[in-house]
DNA sequence: CGGGATTTGTCCGTATGTATC
DNA sequence: TGATACATACGGACAAATCCC
């Protein structure tokens, strides 16, 4: 390895706890080697020695970079730079949803608006960059979830893929991970809300109708389904507001 | 305290790892009793013997929980209820995006869409909803930022007020605290990116003429003033593009 | 297939710093 | 100021998992 940790380099006392403290090392550490995910990080014992820390001290703040998906430990083998995913922006939301769900799902009513204004602000992109494999994907996910629910079973895997691959055509990382860490939160939160036999079928249509707002790249009628793909949740809220 | 942690419920071995194991026992607790941020959690001590682990899988358990802003903990004093505010989404994203300035600002790029995206798609329902105090203190921050840009000063602060002003009359907390979690990100992975003097003179133009499409309810002109607005950003990544 | 080496996981005991009363 | 309760940090010991020969 190039770079090295120097060691105590501060003298005595620090605003900042010991942990955050190593943390912060660690990650300049992978910064200055311009480390990718899944690249090897030296061992416990090779950054207590090049921090000057107690193992425990590096162990804690291994764990908050865990926490973060900065970096990855394997059980008896080693630690590596992690997948820098929104793993962590999933736990932390979920844990709000779930803390106001007794109360008013107000965080799920406000994921919904983030969700929906983004799907419709980036519905010109979408369109414009959409090509006619991914239309026919989308039209085939559609399709099963119609004939799911038919059969009276739940779709949220279809649903998950739907609108994943709606994103797609942009090529934006990003946007891909919120809509997936967004997606995910509101499934946790709201685990099983609209599930009436006509919110369900509200929901499959909507679907259809997105596939079809995407064929005829009509931003409007796009726009009215995603709309509509939301209604049955916000209707939904809206009848438990005063529980 | 009403609700207890068992201890150790699971016979032997676990797929989970034990701090992992333990931050989701706490994690119910806060549920279960309905703790609200800054409410006080057990001390470490009985966090151990409810939980039936040391003291280490309790403290690296608090570390991942801390990271996420879960808990918090007062040296000395005891461990509560974090903010659940999106720190983590900060720092994880702020990472990656440091990780990946070197080669092409990959990610600074994705996230000014995400931004121009959620500002411009919430236009209406900003514009709707704007009172005129909020309208006249907009105003007040555009004009500070053309004084101190007349003055060569900076005026991070109130770019980061008036972005956060924008959302306000939304009374979406999500919303909000996303809008500020990607500044910051923003500030940090871009510290100066924009900063020459026709860059400047230009950004300031943009917060004139978004304050002035809010007066006259111009949504159209609201969109192309935030285009504008991250115009000399978007201008810069690409002639860095080919670094 | 087995055994040894390496690395992380867990625990304990102790000393220290810090905040509250 | 002192006493108390608490979190912080360290070092050592042993268990568990993984890899390689």
């Amino acid at each position: 390895m190039s770079t090295v940790i120097d060691p105590i380099s501060r003298p005595a006392r620090s605003t900042q706890l010991r942990p955050r403290e190593v943390a912060e090392r660690i990650k300049q550490y992978i910064l200055h080697n311009r480390l990718k995910p899944g690249d090897a990080l030296p061992t416990e014992a090779e950054l207590c020695a090049a921090v000057g820390a107690s193992r425990s001290s590096v162990r804690e703040a291994i764990r908050i970079l865990t926490a973060l998906d900065i970096v990855e430990v394997r059980h008896g083998y080693g630690t590596y730079v992690g997948k820098l995913s929104l793993a962590a922006l999933v736990e932390s939301l979920t844990f709000r949803g779930l803390l106001s769900r007794d109360d008013d799902f107000r965080v799920l009513a406000e994921l919904i608006e983030v969700r929906q204004t983004l799907e419709q602000g980036l519905a010109s992109a979408i369109t414009s960059a959409l090509d006619q494999d991914l239309h026919r994907e989308l039209s085939r996910l559609a399709d099963q979830m119609d004939e799911r629910a038919r059969a009276g079973q739940t779709f949220i895997e279809q649903d998950r893929e739907f609108h994943l691959l709606l994103m797609r055509p942009l090529g934006n990382e990003l946007v891909a991970q919120l809509t997936a860490a967004f997606w995910d939160v509101h499934a946790i939160v709201a685990p099983a809300l609209h599930t009436t036999p006509a919110s369900v079928r509200e929901t499959v249509a909507a679907h259809h109708a997105i596939v079809e707002a995407l064929f005829t790249r009509d931003l409007d009628r796009f726009t009215e389904a995603i709309a509509a793909h939301y209604a049955p949740v916000r209707r939904h809220l809206k009848e438990n507001r005063g529980l």
